[in-house]
DNA sequence: GCTTGATCTGGAGTATACTCCAGCAACTAT
DNA sequence: ATAGTTGCTGGAGTATACTCCAGATCAAGC
């Protein structure tokens, strides 16, 4: 597989490809005839979790740090999988992050509904207006 | 409020609360006699919410479009409320790549523990190794 | 009065993670 | 054979969101 059909399979484009390999996520690839890069699909799978690693948030620096221990065989799986629960308490802690904020959102979505009637109440006798004077979002 | 004890009730550094208002997140406050910013809770709440949409990763740019809505008064709530709808709809998208991840960091940690079984049961009959040749991770 | 700490301005610098470019080489389809 | 596409390198540039600095002012405690 060549570089831009590894960098479609893996959703990257084929600079962060390079760049990725110039940090030392991925290793430096077999070289055909021509110089170019081949890459299998081992390595592609590879890529394809440090994709998800960084969908969890971590950086770069961390995923080099995961790499290198990696590539340093099977004395450092305590220490990766110490690396992976630690993400893991990460992506927890976001989570609980984003449920909150998901919750603000519907939150405020609801606020507006009753906001626009106000407003569009103006002038009239209101029924229902609960949030005449409801800090302004 | 100075903006010493703002930044500290926002969770901000004092220069990212210069930042936000020299952007438009913050409209320029009140000066005291010798030049200095004096903040009120309304803008306190105001700035709290900017954080917790940040959280939901909404760009400063972004923030500044609501925050430009925001000091349009009334006639900009269908637009900020749309903004808000759509933010909600990326959270759920993030949301759901934060689950799918924190699944595979659960597996890959249980994988590695049975990793780390299989090299340390090396040169021994196995009775349970499953991975073998497993990808490594 | 004097020191200390908070705040001020304008502008420069930093960290992260790419992204783009020039100028060239090498495949590929017609 | 030639045009178009893909890939190469080294290095420069970009976007985002801050972060830091110099040099000055201001307020409060001793």
């Amino acid at each position: 597989m060549k570089i831009g059909a590894f960098a479609k399979h893996s959703g990257l484009s084929v600079d962060t490809i390079r760049y990725y390999e110039k940090v030392g996520l991925l290793k430096p690839p077999y070289r055909d005839d021509g110089g170019r890069r081949v890459f299998d699909d081992e390595e592609l799978n590879w890529l394809k979790f440090l994709v998800q690693l960084k969908a969890t948030g971590m950086s770069v620096a961390e995923m080099v740090a995961y790499s290198d221990l990696r590539n340093q065989g099977t004395a450092t799986y305590e220490a990766r999988q110490k690396m992976l629960i630690d993400q893991r308490k990460k992506v927890a802690v976001q989570q609980a992050i984003l449920n909150e904020c998901a919750m603000l959102l519907d939150e405020k979505v609801t606020l507006y509904d009753d906001l626009i009637d106000e407003r569009d109440d103006d002038g009239q006798k209101s029924k229902s207006s609960k949030n005449t004077r409801c800090y302004q979002p």
